[in-house]
DNA sequence: ATTAAAACTGTAATCATTACAAAAATGAAA
DNA sequence: TTTCATTTTTGTAATGATTACAGTTTTAAT
């Protein structure tokens, strides 16, 4: 498909062949990776590719607004294709990170502040560590 | 004051010299300062004082919730004493780190998950440099 | 005073990210 | 389809924050 190509030019990207791969790796691959886990990946296939490049195609898409940078792991920045308004949650037990619904709340003009984005992270357990951990006596 | 060892003891924190002098910096320079910024600022009177101890005491702090870690800097890890609720926001015009109200929003057991922490980062334009850039015209 | 545990220090190592300059690709003009 | 300017990519080297580690100092209890 070429919804990758769609969204370069809408964010006036110029769609090179490295840019389409990488954001349509995201897209095709919801689990917030790094630039190494990107880089890994397509490396297989396009073996020429360098990792400056997905660091620089990266940086390029998150400044377009076609891509999130997410600081919520404290190693590695996470990348996220889906720009809709979510939140993140990061499991403490293991690890995993996941997409949840972004709560209402108050947004537009916050005293004075002039808003144009926000990043809700969350900290705790995650269901499937959550009934691991239920061994029903305390 | 004590205020330092009082917040120290109350996390099962032992209160040395170091824990208390960069506990102490926080508490009276909300600023939000970096690893760096601690370091130049309690190196005159305290020459000893290593960059690692600063690393280890605010990883102390932090792990015994007695200390904030905020990861809005993309640079750098920001550091707060105020660990109350509250939002920050970063000025995308001159740089400056707020501390905003934090909005209301649905805590508790978001679907399943069992939330033990939550940071909410805003980016945007604050009031002072709105006004500069307010020429009326459009 | 003795001693074991905890904390601190300084240096070296690690590792993500960026700077930079050369090479390659692109696209418009002739 | 050549030419040329611009953009993009690439690989290596540099940067800079953070951590590992091992030796030293401090602490607190006996």
């Amino acid at each position: 498909m070429t919804e990758a190509i769609d969204i370069l030019n809408s964010h006036n990207i110029r769609p090179s062949v490295q840019r389409i791969a990488i954001l349509k790796y995201l897209l095709e691959h919801r689990i917030h990776p790094t630039v190494d886990d990107i880089y890994l990946a397509l490396n297989p296939t396009m073996p020429t590719l360098s990792k400056t490049t997905v660091y620089n195609v990266l940086r390029n898409l998150v400044e377009n607004g076609a891509v999130l940078a997410l600081t919520i792991d404290e190693k590695n920045v996470r990348y996220d294709a889906d720009i809709s308004s979510h939140a993140h949650f990061r499991c403490q037990t293991c690890g995993e990170l996941y997409d949840i619904e972004q709560p209402a709340m108050s947004d537009g003009n916050t005293s004075g502040f002039k808003i144009d984005n926000v990043h809700v992270y969350y900290w705790g357990k995650c269901p499937k560590c959550l009934q691991k951990g239920t061994g029903n006596k305390e």
